[in-house]
DNA sequence: ACTTAAACCTGATAAAAGTCATCTATTTCG
DNA sequence: CGAAATAGATGACTTTTATCAGGTTTAAGT
């Protein structure tokens, strides 16, 4: 479990576009980056657990992470994966209460850890920032709001297609045809985030692979049909 | 469909302590005051439309609202169940989109509208304030997560449980032995919540009922025993 | 390379919950 | 007040999905 360090400056961080810190001041950015520490994480290590004090923000610099709650009975549920660029443990350090998630690493990962402190004052004396943090927070919602709703209502099977569809939209690479999906999840992973079994997921995926709407490429998916998926999934009145 | 306005001073609102209005400079409340429009509401009415764009902030000052996403079958999911003090439909303003959610009345309700302008002025010259939002909305989130975990894994059983026990603490009125739920759910606005069929509900809920956990006082429920309600809702280990 | 473990797959079975049909009680409203 | 509509209740049936038990394939570690 050893963390190897790792130099990056935040002005330079290929994902600052991407991130909640673009159009940040300089002297800001300077401030964060100055003040965080940056670390290679392994597959399967932990970044945070659930139930335990947030003492800073994560910012991904490499690598995928999946956030997920688990059940008494140790049934997991995903409630994000998250990219490069995108911030770690916000929710629990705003709203001053403990991690009610626990954050696992899916792909060898870098990941800078900015101390609460200096996010904090960054955030107070910057209005600008605040609003689009507070944005992002609210747009996150709806999309909890969204999956919600689906969870209720939908069957298995849609949920699964239109997952397949929520993740095209985040990590699909366009290729002639089709797309596919770039993050490596094992069944059990798709379980959790659809919120079912896994012998289902296996079921389910392969009745989708008979029916030529996806491809298995390794660990990975490839969405050949998107429009027949998205029929799947109840989003269009077919 | 008339809608009575009535006159009420935001400073002298019995409900101001329990919102995020509460603490705000005397100027900026008066601003806030001075800019509303405050209307009466029958049950059933809505209060604002999913798919419509947000033009300012509700404020409830009496009654109760559902706040629901409509499926393609029609199916209602209740997101939330809101009450005096209780922001509406801050969300979507914040997060700049429609709405995802329609609000209808429950209760009869007066509720007071902000114009958008007027809010986010105040919001954006008081950092304390914007700060209380966002905690309060991250802490929403957090309700949000644990919820879609249960959703994802609990029965229905165990879900409807955990209803009466979550809204017992918003709408419980301590007596002797017992707490009644001071809210009028139809049976069909309990299964939106919990996310499942009206029959279901009805069974379950006079299971509870045989089973001496609950009893029903009118259109309103009396929870007997919360802590074997907990196990049901499999919330502690029994 | 070999052993062990993990991931993946398949079939059988059972339980949970949705749907449909029908009936009764309770409101609502002209 | 009485008719009509809505809400609540119950039974029969079906579908979905979880669970269990056994496989095979793939990956990991020594």
């Amino acid at each position: 479990m050893q963390r190897k360090e790792f130099p990056i400056d935040c002005s330079l961080c290929a994902h600052l576009k991407d991130s909640l810190f673009n159009g940040l001041q300089p002297e800001d950015l300077s401030r964060i980056n100055n003040h965080k520490t940056c670390v290679q994480y392994k597959k399967g290590q932990n970044i945070f657990y659930e139930g335990t004090r947030p003492t800073g923000l994560f910012c991904i610099n490499g690598g995928k992470v999946k956030v997920f709650k688990n059940n008494i009975q140790g049934k997991e549920f995903i409630l994000y994966i998250s990219k490069p660029g995108d911030f770690l443990g916000y929710r629990a350090l705003l709203s001053e209460e403990f991690y009610g998630a626990t954050a696992t690493v899916l792909e060898d990962a870098k990941i800078c850890f900015i101390q609460k402190d200096n996010f904090l004052e960054v955030l107070q004396k910057n209005p600008l920032f605040m609003k689009r943090v507070v944005k992002e927070v609210c747009k996150q919602m709806g999309i909890m709001e969204e999956r919600m709703a689906e969870l209720a209502h939908k069957s298995v099977r849609e949920r699964l297609a239109g997952n397949l569809l929520m993740l095209k939209e985040s990590y699909g690479i366009e290729g002639e045809e089709s797309v596919l999906l770039d993050i490596a999840l094992s069944r059990e992973d798709w379980a959790s985030l659809v919120g079912t079994a896994t012998e289902t997921v296996i079921r389910l995926l392969s009745d989708f692979k008979a029916d030529e709407l996806i491809s298995f490429e390794g660990k990975k998916i490839r969405v050949l049909d998107p429009k027949r998926l998205a029929k799947q999934a109840d989003l269009i009145v077919a």
